[in-house]
DNA sequence: ACCTGAACACCGTTCAAGT
DNA sequence: ACCTGAACACCGTTCAAGT
């Protein structure tokens, strides 16, 4: 058992965040439990109430830090682009390939559901904003003379289009459809809805 | 408290559906528990899984109603409409709507995971189909001579977007993204997606 | 000051025992 | 035969008590 002092508050932190992580990642997130995080790290779970405010917290933090990594890897994966289209269409690519390889967290980050009437806090919902705006940006150069309102609802438009292949993509909903491949699919939506999206708008 | 023959196995399967579509309806999914649903309909939790397998099981049930609901819905706002492409746009209304009136339910549908490595059984995994069969009907008048995998996955496409807005505007995820009206967004969606899909195919 | 350990009010699931 | 009631192994959360 840990002793008093034997790690900051800040190293609890760390600690129970990656177990936590650990958790989800091998067993999903119904394995996540606060005693199993407290154990895994050597500590009460007492003890995780001085550093979290409740398990809801510990997850929103988890999710973060999902959101940052998901966030990272777009990014990485854009930079070696030029060509406009190829660039969005890597953006939804990305965003499947990050559920695909970690669908526990990205589940997580949303289906994860605050007590009614509660919402996230603001830094939590500026992690997602900052994804959207991404899309919002790379999006601008496909958008001919379209006003700013438009490139925002195409945005979300595409965002919810590929957030809801990996949706049915990982509930196994989408083999039902018969369709043969997630990637394939991403990229026929994504591509039909920016030739509408362009076709409708600039000319 | 009841006594035994008081309820037919049918009944009490019946009283404990509706009790628990009225946890869920009311106070959401995560307040759905065996002990509450036995309470509210007068038995012991025991009784319970003399009726269900387990509470995965009843979900599972109470999934195939709400299943059953949305499709009815879906046929019944179709019903009125005759050009193809306001048959297939009310769809996607017809589906957000749903959602929007009972989020819970809905929710439960698409957020509900069995155990790792079961998957849902075939009758629920047709019913699933049977909405997605609808989809794909109803593009096939403007799908002009493109082939039937064409035809499946752009209703999979349609369907997956439509999908993901209700699931974001749900989470409360896309007022951030400064959208001003769900109903425009599914609406833009389709549109151009199916403006992409006769023109990227047909001709 | 930091952490524990026990308590409280819940869970899902099982099954011997009662009627 | 039908249902109960208690048990088991878990939960999240709190907080007096120990070091």
């Amino acid at each position: 058992m840990a002793r008093r002092s034997d790690h900051s508050r800040e190293e609890i932190r760390e600690m129970a965040l990656e177990a936590a992580e650990r958790l989800i990642a091998e067993q999903g997130s119904k394995a996540l439990s606060a005693r199993k995080v407290a154990t895994a790290i050597g500590y009460t779970v007492g003890t995780l109430y001085l550093v979290f405010e409740n398990l809801d917290d510990l997850i929103l933090q988890v999710n973060a830090r999902t959101l940052d990594r998901l966030h990272a890897r777009m990014l990485e994966e854009l930079a070696p682009l030029d060509d406009p289209m190829e660039r969005v269409l890597q953006l939804g690519h990305s965003y499947i390939g990050f559920a695909n390889d970690h669908p526990h967290h990205w589940e997580l980050v949303f289906e994860h559901r605050l007590p009614p009437g509660k919402q996230p806090p603001q830094w939590f919902r500026d992690k997602v904003r900052r994804m959207f705006a991404l899309v919002e940006r790379e999006l601008k150069p496909l958008a001919g003379n379209r006003d700013s309102q438009a490139i925002s609802r195409g945005a979300a438009a595409l965002w919810s289009g590929v957030h809801g292949i990996c949706i049915l993509a990982i509930g196994g909903q989408l083999e039902v459809a018969g369709v043969d491949s997630v990637q394939s699919l991403t990229r026929s939506l994504m591509r039909n809805y920016l030739t509408g999206f362009r076709t409708n708008g600039s000319s």
